[in-house]
DNA sequence: CATATTACAGATATTTAATATCTGTAGTTG
DNA sequence: CAACTACAGATATTAAATATCTGTAATATG
C-alpha cells in the first residue's frame, strides 16, 4: 500500500504557496522546476487541488496558482483527499458470497466485523491527517531548511510572482 | 491508496483457521474454495502468513495450515503487515534536493514535518489494526452470517480436515 | 488588437505494480 | 511406493501509476 507521489508534491507545493505574498498566483511551471518533477505531470495534482476547491487560479501571464483558504483552513487530509481520493484504503470484494455452502435464500449481506475494523484504521488515519493544518508547517519547514537555500528561494520566488 | 485483496483474503482465512478444532490442519485448495479464489495465488498469502510466523504449515495428505499462536495473541496488524509488508504508505523521494536554489555545502537533508505529519497518521493507522486481535472476530462473525450457511460450512470444513 | 502565457480537459504512451498461473522440489502420510 | 502437501522461483497477464502530448479558452501586456 503506497500513496501516489502526487500527495507529496502536492504537500510541498501547497506549503510554498502558503508562504507566498497576499494575493499573488505562482505558475505550474516554477512550482515544477523549484521541486524538480515533471510539469505536464504535476500539472494534474495541481489540478486536483483546484478541483476541489484548495486553490483558485488565473490564466495568461502573472497567472498560476494560490490557495482558495488561509493555511490555517487547510488540513493535511484535505490534501491527501484532493489526489489520492476519498475511497478507503480496504475495499470488500464480497467474498464471502463465494462461499459453496452458502444458502439461497440467505438474507442480503451487510459489511462484516472485519471490514469494520479495517474501516476504522482507515478512519483513525485520515483523523490524524485531519490533525495537522498547513500553517502548522510554516515555521516547521523554514527551521528544516538551511538558511542560505532558504534566503535564495525567497529570493528566486519572489522574481517569479 | 488501496491494500491489495491478499489483505482481504488473508483476514478470511486467519478467521477460518481461528475457528478450527484444536490442531487439525486445512489445506490451500481448501481455504480457496471456500473463498472462490485461485487458489495458486492464494498459497502466496498463505506463504506470506507463514513466513511471519502468524500460520504453521505441514505437508502430504492432511496437511495444510492452522495458526501458530492463540486467536488471542494474532492482532489485524500481525497480518496485514505479513502480507502487505511493514513500509509506511508514504514514502519521501527528498524532492527537496531537487530545488535549483539549494546550497551546494548544505548540510545533509534529515526527514522533515511534512514526512513527520504523514508518518505519524500511518502510526496511527497501524495502531489502530493492532487494537483489535483475532479472538475478537470469533464471535462477531458468527452472528454475522445466517445459521443455515454457518451450520452447512461447519460441516464442509470438518469433512475436510 | 496581437501576442505570449496560463490552466485545463482529454487522449495517448510508457513504465511499474498487482494479479494470476505454471514448474519443479522436497517433505508427509498411509 | 503413490498420492498429497507447502513452497520457492519463473513467467505471463492485467490493471494502475507515471509521464507526455494536443487543443482550447481565458488573461495580461504592449
Ligand atoms: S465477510 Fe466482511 S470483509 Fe469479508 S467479504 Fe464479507 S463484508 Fe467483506
Ligand atoms: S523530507 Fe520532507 S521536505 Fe524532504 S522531500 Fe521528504 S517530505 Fe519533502
Amino acid at each position: 500500500m503506497q500513496l501516489r507521489n502526487h500527495v507529496e508534491w502536492a504537500l510541498h507545493c501547497a506549503a510554498v504557496l502558503a508562504a507566498l505574498p497576499e494575493g499573488h498566483y505562482l505558475a505550474a511551471r516554477h512550482l515544477a522546476e523549484l521541486h524538480g518533477v515533471p510539469r505536464e505531470y504535476l500539472a494534474k495534482a495541481l489540478q486536483a487541488l483546484s478541483q476541489a476547491g484548495l486553490v483558485e487560479t488565473t490564466l495568461g501571464p502573472t497567472g498560476g496558482y494560490r490557495l482558495a483558504r488561509a493555511p490555517h483552513a487547510i488540513t493535511f487530509l484535505d490534501i491527501v483527499e484532493a489526489v489520492e481520493g476519498k475511497a478507503s484504503s480496504f475495499e470488500c470484494t464480497e467474498i464471502r458470497k463465494n462461499n459453496p455452502c452458502r444458502a439461497k435464500n440467505t438474507r442480503p449481506i451487510k459489511p462484516c466485523s472485519i471490514a469494520a475494523v479495517m474501516w476504522k484504521a482507515d478512519k483513525a488515519w485520515r483523523d490524524s491527517l485531519r490533525e495537522t493544518r498547513l500553517s502548522d508547517l510554516i515555521g516547521m519547514v523554514q527551521n528544516e531548511v538551511d538558511p542560505e537555500t532558504l534566503k535564495k528561494t525567497i529570493i528566486w520566488i519572489s522574481e517569479r510572482i
